[in-house]
DNA sequence: TTGACGCTATATCAGATTGATATATATGCG
DNA sequence: CGCATATATATCAATCTGATATAGCGTCAA
C-alpha cells in the first residue's frame, strides 16, 4: 500500500491538510501502525488532486499560516474501496531494539538496562496515546478495533519487558555481591 | 540503522552469503522484526568488503551454484559495537491489516472475516517459525530474548483476533437470523 | 530425454520513501 | 528585540523496496 492510498483513507474519515495528516500518523490513533513523512505526503496529495480523487480548498487562519484543506471526492471513495479490497500485505515490524538485544554480547548490563527502559517508555507512551485518543468522542467501529489490537499487543510487550528487566536487575545484583 | 549494520550484526553471529542473510531475515529467527531485500543486501556487502569490515571467500558447492561467503573482521566487530551502542530508533510497525480494519465501513462482513483469518494465519506462522528456530541448538541469550518477546507479542495478537473473530461471527449469525 | 518447475545464488534498477533541510508566518517569553 | 516553538508547505539526496534478469543444478512427470 502506498502513501496515496493512505492519504485517501485518512481523508475518508475527515478533511485534513497535509500537516494534519502527518500529525494523525505521528501522534494520532494511527500512529502505532502507520507512518509517512512530509516528503511522501505532499507529493501524494498533489497527485491525488490531479487524478480527481481529492479536492483542495485554501483556508485562511488567524494566528497560524494558511493551510490547504483536502477533501475526498466520490471518485476517491471508489478508488479507496478498490484499493483496500485487495488482500493486504503482511505486517512489517522493524525493531532496532530487538536487534540490539539479539547482539547483547556487545553490550554491558548497564547499557542493556537503559535500552530496555527506553523500550518500556516507548511502549507506555504508545499505550497512553491510544488511551487518550479513545477518550475522544465519535470514534467508529474501526477505531475501536485498532485500539483494542494495539492495547493487546503493546501491553504484552510491556509485561514481557518488565519480566526481563527484573531478571536483569537480579543478575546485576548477584554479580555485584560476588 | 542501515542494512550495512544489519549485515554486520548477522555476520557477527555466523559466516554467511548474501543469499543466506536474506533467508535469515525472511525465514529465520530474525524474520519478525527485521527485513531487507537483495537490492540492499548485496550492495551493502560489497561496500563492507571495500571498507575492510568483512572478508569474502568464494566457495564451490556440489549440486548448487557457487557462493560468496562473507566473514566479519576485527575492524567490523569494532564498527558493529560502535553502531549498536547508540540509542536505537523507535520500533516501526506498519500494518495494512489494521488500516483495513480502521476503514471497515468499506468492507463486507465476509471480507472482514477473510482479512482477520489471514492475519491470524500470518501470526501463527510467525509463532511456528520462532518455535522451530528455538528448537535448534546453540542459540545464545540474545536469541532467547527476542524469541520470548516475539512469542509474547504475537500470542497477544492472536488472542485479540480470536475474540474479534468470534464477535464478528456472532454478529453475522444474528443478522442472518433476522 | 526433454522440458517445466523450483531452489540456490548473484546482480541490477526504476520507483517509492525517508530524513534532513529550507522557507515562511505567528505566538509567547524574558 | 531575540529566541524558541508550533503551524504549514515544499524539496531532495540518500536509501530501500520490489521486480526483474541471469544462471547452475535437481527432480519429476510426460
Amino acid at each position: 500500500m502506498n502513501v496515496r492510498t493512505l492519504c485517501l483513507g485518512i481523508l475518508s474519515l475527515q478533511e485534513a491538510s497535509g500537516y494534519e495528516i502527518k500529525k494523525d500518523v505521528e501522534d494520532g490513533l494511527f500512529s502505532h501502525f502507520i507512518d509517512a513523512s512530509f516528503g511522501s505526503i505532499y507529493p501524494a496529495l498533489t497527485q491525488l488532486t490531479a487524478e480527481g480523487y481529492v479536492t483542495v480548498r485554501e483556508e485562511e487562519q488567524t494566528g497560524k499560516p494558511d493551510k490547504k484543506v483536502y477533501a475526498i471526492t466520490e471518485a476517491g471513495r471508489n478508488a479507496l474501496a478498490r484499493a483496500i479490497s485487495v488482500s493486504p500485505a503482511k505486517d512489517k515490524y522493524k525493531s532496532e531494539f530487538l536487534f540490539q538485544m539479539l547482539l547483547q554480547d556487545y553490550l554491558s548490563p548497564e547499557m542493556m538496562l537503559v535500552a530496555i527502559q527506553k523500550q518500556l517508555d516507548d511502549l507506555n507512551e504508545d499505550l497512553a496515546r491510544i488511551a487518550e485518543c479513545s477518550h475522544e468522542a465519535a470514534i467508529g467501529h474501526g477505531s475501536h478495533f485498532v485500539a483494542d489490537y494495539g492495547n493487546a499487543v503493546l501491553t504484552a510487550g510491556v509485561k514481557c519487558l518488565e519480566y526481563k528487566k527484573a531478571e536483569l536487575l537480579q543478575q546485576m545484583a548477584a554479580r555485584a555481591a560476588e
